[in-house]
DNA sequence: TAGTGGTCTAGACCACTCC
DNA sequence: GAGTGGTCTAGACCACTAC
């Protein structure tokens, strides 16, 4: 799990743009200064600067350089696979989490089945969690982790992080997820928990997967609708489908 | 405006996966073939693989190979910024779109400013468009291009396809989009046009962005929250933010 | 014309999987 | 050990911007 050099340098020069050293407008160092900056060669920076752009942190304009995109007056895109507790680290949020319930199952829960129908039978971990944040309930994530390869999973765990549990002490690697975001009715068991007033929410389910395409979880999030806000950064494809 | 080896080889091995040629679950030939094949240097092969792999189409395992994922499965993620018409034809819908309004302004519109607030006064062309399949009204457009870059749209261009008429007749080069997706409360005018029982939809407001990181259109977009289905493809960051 | 980013190459070494 | 992908290099040529 050594970082490669042009994923120092990426860090490195995000870094900066977050610390205002390069701000928004200006122009990066060029490529061949990056280049003697850093003691590596054009193409690993190139490949540094490439993944700041499909961040959206940089725009790289040929006989120009490379500008620095202004994040915030458009609402940081934090997409990639982010997990709430790495999300309230780096929003500096005042948020909590309430495990309502953690337990061990011979096979997915009903309403999982309903939403999942293409699953089959499978031993996994329940876990059903609620996001309080400024003491008002945003999220209830609901997950379901298949064992294997996840056979165990401690409170402490569900509370803080589970993909940290995953990828530090299970030493697995996290790689791709697949979400659809649609606006559903729920039942009145997530409703009172959500405290709303009306029985729709915004459901985001996602399939996750490892580096090796095992399928290792499985999640329904409802979300308040009046507090959900989901934000996206894209690049025009040149990929025709 | 030439495509790249890496563009065609990534374009002719996303076809192939397409048209099964390379099935999900299989392993596309190992990149020193593909090198053979095509003729050119691994380093290039390596890049239209890795675009295959932003976009979810294959997984690569090291010591093993490329392996073709299963798109259907988990629902085609369409992402990137994609046109309605884009869409239309990569899905095969029985669509269309009726031009409710097509105007030049001089100024935003209100209801434009209270969402982006960040605007300043610029002229600009406005305009509305229902979207209808299968007769059912599904999302409301509301498009505002800045004048300039985009001083004239015909109206066969906003029936067909703004982004094809701002390609390939006015040679802009779109680049990226940053969208904010929230649940809203809508007004009267378009509750009717959507043909809405209930006056809240899901609104997809956008900034867009040219190659030279000028700013020429903003969009907002209402949409019936039984239709709307909003699907992605994530990557777990490897830079943290 | 000088400087920028865009693409491509041929070769090297490494880490990993599979047998 | 043979084959796979992951990273890095030094150099080349091109297309574009700015002056």
């Amino acid at each position: 799990m050594t970082e490669s050099k042009s994923d120092i340098i990426a860090q490195d020069i995000a870094a900066k743009i977050q610390h205002q050293q390069f701000k928004a407008g200006e122009l990066l160092p060029s490529e061949s200064q990056l280049t003697t900056l850093y003691g590596t060669s054009r193409e690993t920076v190139r490949k540094a600067l490439n993944q700041l752009t499909a961040l959206g942190l940089i725009q790289k304009i040929r006989g120009k350089g490379s500008i620095v995109l202004n994040l915030e007056k458009y609402s940081f895109p934090i997409s990639g696979i982010t997990s709430f507790a790495e999300l309230n680290k780096s929003l500096n949020m005042h948020a909590e989490t309430k495990v309502i319930t953690l337990k061990k199952m011979v096979d997915l829960p009903e309403f999982f089945k309903e939403k999942f129908p293409e699953q089959k039978r499978q031993p996994g971990i329940y876990v059903e969690r609620l996001r309080v944040v400024n003491n008002e309930p945003v999220v209830l994530d609901c997950d379901y982790l298949f064992s294997p390869p996840i056979d165990e999973l401690p409170k402490e765990a569900a509370e803080k992080s589970i993909y940290d549990y995953i990828e530090n002490k299970l030493k697995l690697d996290i790689s791709y997820a697949t979400k659809v975001i649609t606006v559903e009715k729920i039942d009145d068991k997530f409703k009172k928990l959500l405290q709303l007033d009306d029985s729709l929410a915004v459901l985001v389910a996602s399939h996750n997967f490892l580096n090796d395409t095992t399928l290792f979880q499985l999640t329904l999030s409802f979300h308040n609708p009046s507090k959900f806000k989901f934000v996206d950064f894209a690049r025009r494809q040149k990929i025709k489908l």
